[in-house]
RNA sequence: GUGGUUGUAGCUCAGUUGGUUAGAGCGCUGGAUUGUGAUUCCAGAGGUCGCCGGUUCAAGCCCGGUCUUCCACCCCA
């Protein structure tokens, strides 16, 4: 049979595990660095959990796991007639597979409520599984990096949420622009331009103002039943380039001028320390899941940064706050925000840009080579000793052709190699081999 | 989910209006080199042409289905 794997999936090479590694590590660190603390959930979810939290296109994307056993003995006859899936689902399928990260965070936090301090921190860097029809950089299983906060509404969160960013981007050496923008503001929007009750579809139109063009927008707008004095209006906010533009536009609204005042206060809050990257007001800013209800970011990279003009890549980071997420798993009243590293999108940012630095690929320090029995029986001795030591070794399990060997040396990677023959057992000075300039030397062990 | 696109050696790709035995580069194996890789030279191995079916005297090439890749939507990291 021919090998294969499902769609959206991949295997990784161990210098592509080390990179991914590498991205993992340095967000991890700076999610404890901030008080952020690890928890796990299962892979597989009850159904019930994951139905209905991502809109009906949500729904469509979710992982059905078969139950076991005879389960269609178990499914109703009228459904199985009408070969009816939508119905049959509930009956033959009680798990689903993770779709993201935040939803089992607000089941896991409902259901530990007594065990936990609020506000409860956690981050969780763990593979998630959607659906959809892939392209680059869309996969069916995929790496989410969360960190949120539940059980406050400070605007403190906000303001260092956006920190984790700046520095997890500055220390992954990419320039980003980390863009802002608060749901209240689109509501307030939402409302000057009579059009409240249709709030998503005003975003979703908006949102792709930079991709689309203005014609095209209010194009869309229009077909989704906004009234051309509505379209004016968003036209005006649109043409607002920052927080104070659209601040007096926003005078007839309650939630709107709370959504400016917010943002006012986390703005200040960041400027304040200083970040390395660009932090923008950006008033077309409206992707967020359908719970998101203030803050919302969304990070890309800089392209006007040197070196990075020609990156093209939708966002690779993004995050919002939830005035209410464990309410419709029965606890009210609590407020979360949290944000979301694409680590995905990042490698391949990095990658592009030959970012990665030289020794995320491979961390072996010396290749042993062993000529002869007698010398294979040393260096598995001197191979054991230098791992004692906490030095990345290895040994060549056979006496092969020293040719072959070395050919395996420089396949590995591996920027030394010691070649042990009879002389080299015999006088404990062994051959090293520096791979990249070839020079060789000889060398103790305490040296090593 | 809608429309399109891609699939030929381990990898990247040629392959004429359908016509005999499907090619190249790189990689791989062996040798030149009994203790020296990456460079050089010589030789060799490696293919159900994604899969299933159809048209035809004849299919890598045409047709249908299916899987996969990538792209545009939808949506999204």
């Amino acid at each position: 049979m021919k090998p294969s794997i499902p769609k959206g999936t991949r295997d990784f090479l161990p210098a592509e595990v080390r990179r991914r590694e590498y991205i993992f590590a340095i967000i991890r660190k700076h999610f404890r660095r901030f008080g952020y603390q690890p928890i796990e959930t299962p892979v597989m979810e009850d159904l019930q959990t994951l139905t209905g939290k991502y809109g009906e296109e949500g729904d469509k994307l979710l992982f059905k796991v078969l139950n076991n056993g005879d389960f269609l003995s178990k499914a109703d006859e009228n459904d199985l007639a009408n070969r009816d899936s939508n119905k049959l689902v509930g009956q033959i399928s009680k798990r689903g597979l993770r779709y993201d990260l935040t939803v089992p965070f607000a089941r896991y936090v409902v259901m530990h409520q007594n065990d936990l301090a609020f506000p409860f921190k956690r981050y969780a860097i763990m593979p998630v599984w959607r659906a959809d029809r892939p392209q680059k950089g869309r996969y069916q299983e995929f790496y989410q990096c969360d960190a949120d906060v539940v059980g406050s509404d400070s605007l403190l969160y906000e303001a260092e949420l956006t920190q984790l960013f700046d520095g997890v981007f500055h220390e992954l050496g990419l320039r980003v622009i980390i863009r802002l923008n608060n749901r209240k503001i689109l509501a307030g929007l939402a409302e000057i331009a009579g059009l409240a009750d249709n709030m998503m579809d005003m975003t979703i139109a908006i949102d792709k103002l930079d991709k689309i063009g203005w014609d095209k927008v209010a194009e869309e707008l229009t077909g989704r039943g906004a009234a051309p004095h509505a379209i004016q209006i968003i036209k005006q906010f649109l043409d607002a380039s920052d927080l104070e533009a659209v601040a007096p536009l926003l005078a007839g609204s309650a939630i709107g001028g709370q959504g400016v005042k917010e943002l006012r206060e986390v703005f200040g809050l960041v400027a304040a320390q200083s970040p390395k990257n660009r932090v923008v007001f950006d008033v077309t800013l409206a992707r967020g899941l359908n719970y998101y209800t203030g803050a919302i970011w969304e990070v890309a990279v800089d392209t006007d940064a040197p070196g990075q003009e020609n990156v093209r890549m939708g966002s690779i980071a993004g995050g919002g706050r939830y005035a209410d997420l464990t309410s419709i798993f029965g606890m009210k009243d609590m407020p979360g925000v949290g944000i979301s590293f694409g680590a995905e999108r990042i490698y391949d940012v990095l990658e592009e840009l030959g970012a990665f630095p030289a020794d995320a690929a491979e961390d072996l320090q010396y290749l042993l080579l062993c000529l002869d029995e007698d010398a294979l029986q040393h260096g598995f001795g001197l191979v054991s000793r230098l791992r004692a030591r906490g030095i990345h070794a290895d040994l060549y399990p056979s006496a092969a052709k020293l040719q072959k060997m070395m050919k395996y040396a420089d396949q590995r990677g591996v920027p030394k190699v010691l070649i042990i023959g009879s002389e080299e057992v015999k006088s404990g000075a062994y051959s090293l081999k520096v791979m990249g300039t070839g020079e060789q030397s000889k060398v103790t062990e305490a040296a090593l």
